[in-house]
DNA sequence: AACATCCTAATGTCAGGACAAACTGTTGAC
DNA sequence: GTCAACAGTTTGTCCTGACATTAGGATGTT
């Protein structure tokens, strides 16, 4: 038996036909309307009911079965997976997911500077001899405990960045107010040992385990546009992810 | 100046068109024949090239756009990214990673036993009470040299799962040979010190940094197949994933 | 009762067309 | 000379239509 699901679409809207598809699916999973394991109606029907064509509905179930909420087996039909997913991990950064989760995070602005990239940093960034970066590191924190120690390094052509707003501010958010339009990202995700200089800073015990995750972001020009090395405290944070199979 | 390619199709191949077209774009971004950051034809011209409709060669740039390999900006055209990313995180194993990049792994099977499952592998497996899992431990190493050590619980009604078996194949590749059709799989990547018991099958210090893994996958009928717990040394294996804006 | 065959339902692939929206460069007015 | 309006190019969205492929049940035969 197929779920019945009343969503109803705004052809005036500017958000797209399939979007709006999207987001009516997704609140009706996530307020339990729609079950988990439970099957949804053909593409055409569904279709059908809501006066689009099936292509539309389809590329909105596309990106239903892309993050992993639905899944499909031809011949049989498309079903709510059985949830407990993650989301998948996005381009963001941990200041947004931070506030999204209603947390409150607060920064400090530990060490900042305007300079000549090192060799290093041009690698990373593709910059050529003699370019100018803000490098900086920052101690984010959340409830008053330190969470995790950032250090950065961002090309200075786009943008200019204050000292005194990195401290209210997500960095992602000065960039994209910048006009920056982030458009992938690269990264790597390990573990050390907190050592001398990282311990103090994160109220941890020298010897604890810390998460690392070095990151560089491209923007939709193919500009490298920033480059950082991150830790956090291995009790407080942990990277969630879902992975979905083409 | 958009680049040229040349790439045929086989309209007789079961490989559908639009897969064509973007193993084609691939091969010739990873030969270097289409430059990092050079612009593609438009779609149309393109798939006039190819005799193919738009909406084929769309799906086909799609996928591209999706793996991070293409740019698209609405007005402008299509560019190829400026490469240096990482292939995205997939839906395998560690044994296939490895063997993909030519090591060979070996894998000792340090416990194995099918027994009923606890309440907490009940939750995680979403099994009913009195229900039985495979439960086993395994440590592999690389070249001689500890790098992971594993602990998984199957469920045991999908296919027989055999210790010796488990010690010359990966985990995966045996599931998918016993018809397990995977989907997809959350996992939750951390970090922790290495204990007593972990230190000395690693062959690594008792305190040093280890990347945790914790991972459940499920397979196309909704059905929680795995769960496990894996542990690897940090100075030899991290996470690398690339992250697509949408 | 066991097995092979057919049928149905659903997703997968592909075509061709139309219009909308955004970016870029050019042209024109002031 | 500067700025705004315009036109061209390219991707974004949406439609209708058709046929292929697969899974699974129903049917019929042995």
């Amino acid at each position: 038996m197929a779920t019945q699901l009343n969503l109803s679409i705004d052809r005036s809207s500017p958000v797209p036909l399939y979007h709006q598809v999207v987001q009516g699916i997704e609140a009706a999973i996530h307020t339990g309307l729609l079950e988990p394991g439970s099957r949804l109606e053909n593409e055409i029907d569904l279709a059908a009911q809501l006066n689009l064509s099936r292509p539309t509905m389809r590329k909105a179930m596309d990106e239903l079965v892309r993050s992993g909420l639905l899944v499909r087996k031809r011949g049989v039909g498309t079903q709510v997976v059985s949830s407990q997913v993650r989301r998948p991990l996005e381009l963001s950064s941990l200041y947004d997911d931070l506030t999204n989760n209603g947390s409150k995070p607060t920064t400090e602005v530990l060490s900042f500077s305007h300079i000549e990239a090192d060799a290093a940093t041009r690698e990373a960034l593709q910059l050529p001899a003699g370019a100018k970066v803000y490098h900086f590191t920052r101690l984010r924190k959340v409830g008053g405990k330190p969470l995790a120690l950032m250090e950065n390094w961002v090309r200075d052509d786009i943008t200019t960045i204050d000292e005194v707003v990195l401290g209210s501010q997500g960095l992602y958010a000065i960039l994209r107010n910048g006009g920056v339009n982030f458009r992938l990202a690269s990264q790597r995700i390990g573990a050390m040992i907190a050592n001398n200089y990282q311990a103090p800073l994160l109220e941890a015990a020298p010897g604890s385990a810390l998460v690392t995750m070095e990151r560089t972001a491209v923007d939709d020009t193919g500009r490298m546009v920033e480059t950082g090395h991150h830790v956090y405290r291995a009790d407080s944070y942990s990277f969630e992810m879902t992975l979905v199979q083409r």
